[in-house]
DNA sequence: CTGCGGTCCTGAAGGC
DNA sequence: TGCCTTCAGGACCGCA
């Protein structure tokens, strides 16, 4: 799914090919993904594309702005140029098929130099327009962004110490930290060493710095992979290419196999109604 | 404040 | 083969 850095692969790939770009017409497939009046839109340009947690915030030269939040099957697929596919001759690896439109496609941004497919089988994910991003509903509760030097290891120390709640589902919470989601809250605690069932008040202060250490170094190394995508996993980049870091994920969805540093065999338990993995022996309670 | 469970929604996987 | 059930999950909402 989405999270912190397959956003920012998608936002850093659509910044360069759709900036300077004008918006010439709105195609809306399903009311629900886009449910304002794309006219706001059509006839602005677009300034710049960037990443709060895990939205996508197209700025456009009208003052406002169009917000992608993808959820967990959202995609955002970029076609430069007038095409079909019998012109084309590209394949687009989409999961639902090869095809643009495909099944999932929800809405197309119609720019002057190609298409920007919004596609979203789940349909949970939506592109709403703001006047203010700040102001946002969903974008003004988000924590610090973990690059950001508000992120810090005192600043997660105030955090942690305040709830009993398990270490795994406050990762998840995104008014405490923005951009993590299912995938990387196991790897991060895998690198971190710590059992991901382990009451946030009761980590130590060596834990806390390890865990700091590890949301950075986990993120900057999915980043660097262009994020995960895995075989059930909806993500692929917006020229419709793979991230690669499932192929180096330590625990997430890996259970049953052997941890890659201990063999012991990788546990999956839920946590908060949702699907977590650990290895028992490298991340003892 | 916290935590729990239901809600949205669809495709994949499992059972018979 | 094919139908039916179950499950997954990000954010939110109402309730205890």
């Amino acid at each position: 799914m989405p999270e912190l850095p397959e956003v920012e692969t998608i936002t850093k790939y659509l910044n360069k090919h759709i900036s300077g770009k004008t918006i010439t017409d709105v195609l809306v497939l399903s009311k629900k993904q886009f449910p304002q009046d794309p006219r706001l839109v059509i006839g602005a340009k677009i300034e710049s594309v960037n990443r709060r947690g895990k939205s996508t915030i197209i700025c456009l030269s009208n003052t406002k702005a169009m917000i992608v939040h993808l959820r967990m099957t959202g995609q955002l697929i970029f076609m430069k140029g007038i095409f079909n596919r019998y012109e084309t001759g590209k394949q687009i690896p989409l999961s639902g098929g090869s095809e643009l439109p495909g099944k999932s496609t929800r809405v197309i941004i119609v720019l002057d130099n190609g298409k920007l497919f919004f596609n979203e089988s789940r349909k949970f994910g939506a592109i709403r327009i703001a006047e203010d991003v700040g102001a946002d509903k969903e974008i003004s509760k988000l924590g610090p962004e973990p690059f950001n030097k508000e992120f810090s290891i005192d600043y997660l120390k105030n955090v942690l110490k305040r709830t009993a709640k398990p270490i795994k589902a406050l990762l998840l919470d995104q008014e405490k930290i923005a951009g993590i989601g299912n995938i990387y809250a196991s790897e991060i605690l895998f690198d971190a060493k710590i059992n991901p069932n382990r009451s946030a008040k009761s980590l130590c202060e060596k834990e806390i710095k390890k865990l700091f250490n590890s949301t950075l170094s986990i993120l900057r190394e999915a980043i660097g992979y262009g994020g995960s995508s895995a075989s059930d996993e909806a993500y692929i980049k917006p020229d419709g290419a793979r991230g690669l870091y499932q192929n180096y994920a330590r625990v997430y969805q890996r259970d049953g196999k052997p941890c890659r540093k201990c063999k012991s065999l990788v546990k999956r338990v839920v946590i908060g109604g949702r699907g977590s993995f650990y290895c028992p022996s490298c991340q003892k309670y």
